[in-house]
DNA sequence: GAGGCTCGTGCAAACGATTGCGCAACTCTT
DNA sequence: AAGAGTTGCGCAATCGTTTGCACGAGCCTC
């Protein structure tokens, strides 16, 4: 690269020649932490200088020094995934204004590129990582936590360890909706279920399970379909195994919200209504979800909400000496009544 | 923050001792520039030493004597917005493989935000910038390039410099689309228009105004309407203002999917039918669109494509000694046609 | 008034990797 | 066989910041 009109930045060597102190001294004139050690006087000239010569502190040297760089790790499946932008700000809300910077990695839950890539962020020397990739264990993430960085997992949890987590309430959610359901007048509720590595797609799905033995509702081994991945082709495959299992549902749980509007376009392609005909419900009310027919019921989750709970842990385990944290913070949800529910039909609603 | 299980990394340090050769040698052989100078048979050694203690390099240090950190600052308006997490990922097909990592940053279109996230890139000394934020002109960027930070903009230019820049088509694309709807019989066709202080915005309005004026259209004041953002509540509100304004317009030209969202659901309001009372089209073609009713007739651009594109320009920039760059990279859109235009009824479509 | 404070600042050694230079130990030439 | 050239590796400085330690000056105390 030639770089030829680079002027290079100003260093603490700069201020120091310029204010005629010794750079230790610029060191701690700039250091909240340690200006007190120094008279008021010299204070306000070095920053003074500083100020006018445009000193800005260099992250490397200083985090080679003292193995703090002020930037944080992300690791999540796919950015392209509605819901995590939205996770994304919420973590930012917080960091930034502390001077944190975060670096972004996608894994597409592929763990050959998640060990890379969870490398690049050590290399880097990231003073934490918030981990929102959705495979159930994975033994890179445990042994950087163990390596000690400061880590918090989103949306999940890691089994057998005591890293925090930030979770959404899904049982609630599962069971808050499968209630609605039912007091619709629903009786036969199939689920279409998550990818089982997923920890949401496992918890969605034994909320179900339980929530519906609860209320006791026929659940045949058909009942419930699992889906490979959280993507609206999965959500019609899934729907066409379950027509064509036989089985005289009336309404379809869905733990997501694509899987859901895969599912209605299978039933509107069999002839089926929804919800004149099956009802449909998602899950985690993604954005631009209200816009689309049948305005689809589902349950909200507080992403920005998730994001910035996580942020606030990751802050407080790398900056306190003794933090005392919970292993799991539950967030609520909220079920949102919309166009794709309706109560079940007397007759027979078996078109095809 | 307490690190108590915090075993340190191993350094080349380490491996020199173990190998019995410099620092110097271990750091030659690790890298494929210099091994040359080396015994096959000592790089050998190191190499499988390095490997077998788990070697990774720290980035800081190695940043901090070369000035190049393998990491680029990626400075967008908003990642909630649909369209960047496409870009963000084209960049990424081409940076990750690379060895680089991207510290995103996310500006609201604040400019004093994006004059501190400028400097959070700059502390970190990231080896360049892609930057896709929305205002048109901003002398914190343009004197980041002139310091010679390698740089190249997405979906904007600034204007005056030589910054490269990749964009997609949009006045061949506003012209197709008018093109098209002409096509289809309209004759008077609006244009809600982007933000004026966005380069699109400015872009495609002005590309509407040729195009009309080429195709011989009728086109009076109140045929543009101007939006302040590229939400669906402003593509309301300039709906609205265009309603009232009495001109019989049979179409609506919009500059962006979410102002044609927010159009058509004004004159669903106002009891007129997309597309039997009033054609709309929608520019970007962004992700979900396919599903929301009426399906809009858009212009895709590649937004993955355009990302890459900049991120490849990016590396240039960053590598070759004298890299000749086109000052624009202009990527081809293409019309998709889906169901919300319609020809013009040929009585008056005005109902209220 | 001498010894022991505190206070403000300078000194220099880190942090880990890179790289120009130098110096042995070779190989080749004549 | 001696000089010239080459090859392979070590030495040490460097990047910009931080921080334990030392040191001189001033102050207080007994």
């Amino acid at each position: 690269m030639v770089q030829t009109g680079m002027k290079k930045a100003i260093t603490l060597r700069d201020i120091a020649r310029e204010t005629g102190v010794h750079v230790s001294t610029v060191s701690r004139a700039l250091d909240a932490r340690t200006q007190a050690s120094l008279t008021a006087e010299v204070v306000e000239r070095v920053r003074a200088t500083a100020e006018r010569m445009g000193y800005r502190p260099n992250r490397l040297a200083s985090g080679l020094r003292t193995n703090r760089t002020m930037t944080v790790g992300l690791v999540i499946p796919d950015i392209t995934n509605a819901v995590f932008p939205l996770i994304v700000r919420g973590i930012e809300s917080v960091l930034e204004p502390l001077g944190y910077a975060s670096i972004i990695v996608n894994t597409d839950n592929l763990s050959e590129r998640e060990h890379r890539l969870v490398d690049l962020l050590q290399e880097r020397g990231v003073d934490g990582v918030i981990h929102a990739a959705a495979t159930r264990n994975d033994p890179k993430i445990v042994e950087m936590a163990a390596r000690g960085i400061p880590m918090v997992t989103v949306n999940r949890s890691i089994e057998h360890s005591d890293i925090p987590a930030v979770v959404s309430d899904d049982a609630r959610g599962v069971q808050m909706m499968l209630q609605y359901l039912y007091d619709q007048g629903h009786r036969r509720i199939a689920h279409l279920s998550g990818p089982a590595q997923s920890s949401t797609g496992q918890a969605r799905r034994q909320a179900f399970v339980e929530a519906a033995q609860a209320l006791g509702l026929e659940l045949p081994q058909a009942a419930i379909v699992e889906s490979a991945r959280y993507e609206e082709d999965e959500g019609r495959r899934a729907a066409l195994r379950l027509l064509d299992s036989g089985w005289p549902f009336t309404a379809i749980l869905c733990a997501n919200d694509r899987l859901a509007l895969g599912a209605i376009a299978v039933l509107r392609a069999r002839g089926l209504d929804c919800p004149a005909d099956v009802s449909v419900t998602g899950f985690n009310d993604m954005p631009l979800l209200d816009l689309i027919l049948p305005r689809l019921t589902t349950i909200r989750i507080q992403q920005f909400e998730v994001g910035k709970a996580s942020a606030e842990i990751l802050v407080r385990i790398m900056t306190e000496t003794t933090p005392r944290i919970p292993r799991e913070t539950v967030l609520p949800v909220f079920l949102v009544e919309r166009d794709s529910v309706a109560p079940p039909r007397a007759a027979s609603r078996r078109a095809c």
